[in-house]
DNA sequence: CTCTCGATGCGCT
DNA sequence: GCGCATCGAGAGA
């Protein structure tokens, strides 16, 4: 069982400004708070993915800055948030180097704090098992209530989102592999840039 | 449990 | 028009 200590002090902007990759590694463990209507949602990041840019085909930033993308060239340490299939919000954290681009997708996540209000989000018929709040990309968007709107904010502040520092626990190590569903050619295929604790029950499928 | 497939909006070729 | 950094329902085993 995981205990939650405190609220905890918002990461900074330089632990962003560096390569995704690295610091993809050093997410895992690390706390997501969402202030809403006055409560704390708070989930421990299990797995994530990093993206970069002119040298990772898959990534949104690949082709250079677009409307859509441009919160990946901007200030580290910001969210960057887009819609896809039509239906479904994805929640990533922006982290490069200075003049670079690139960002964190947060792909699941271990319920601590709010849980009762995550199922709301998510919907009645979802989340007997605590791991369907929030164990996909787009499952922890709804259960934290993260749309477009948050695009761009800034996670460093400690305003109505924000990331804290975590820590494994005993017994826990991240591993890596290739990351899901990615396109581009095969050698932005075969990096193994998605991290995630070996074994969690939280881990997307 | 596993597998297949439809939903659904939008950015980009 | 195509294809997507996905999810959940439904069918079959």
């Amino acid at each position: 069982m995981t205990v939650v200590k405190s609220a905890g002090t918002p990461t900074t902007r330089t632990f962003y400004a560096r390569d995704a990759v690295a610091v993809a590694r050093e997410l895992v463990g690390a706390h997501i708070v969402r202030v809403i209507r006055g409560e704390r949602l708070v989930v421990r990041i299990v797995e994530c993915e990093a993206y970069r840019d002119t040298s990772d085909a898959a990534s949104h930033a690949y082709r250079g800055r677009t409307e859509r993308n441009a919160p990946m060239f901007d200030a580290p340490g910001h969210a960057y948030v887009y819609f896809i299939y039509g239906m479904h919000w994805m929640f990533n954290i922006v982290t490069h180097p200075p003049g670079e681009a690139g960002a964190i997708l947060v792909r699941a996540a271990e319920p601590l704090l709010g849980i009762e209000t995550m199922r709301e989000l998510r919907g009645p018929r979802f989340g007997k098992e605590a791991a369907e709040l929030t164990n996909g990309p787009a499952k922890l968007a709804q259960a934290l209530a993260i749309t477009g709107r948050l695009s761009a904010v800034d996670l460093c502040i400690g305003g109505e989102i924000y990331v804290v520092p975590g820590a494994l626990e005993a017994g826990e190590h991240v591993v890596s592999g290739p990351r899901v569903r990615v396109p581009g050619d095969e050698s932005a295929k075969a990096r193994p840039w998605r991290f995630w604790i070996h074994g969690n029950a939280f881990v997307s499928r």
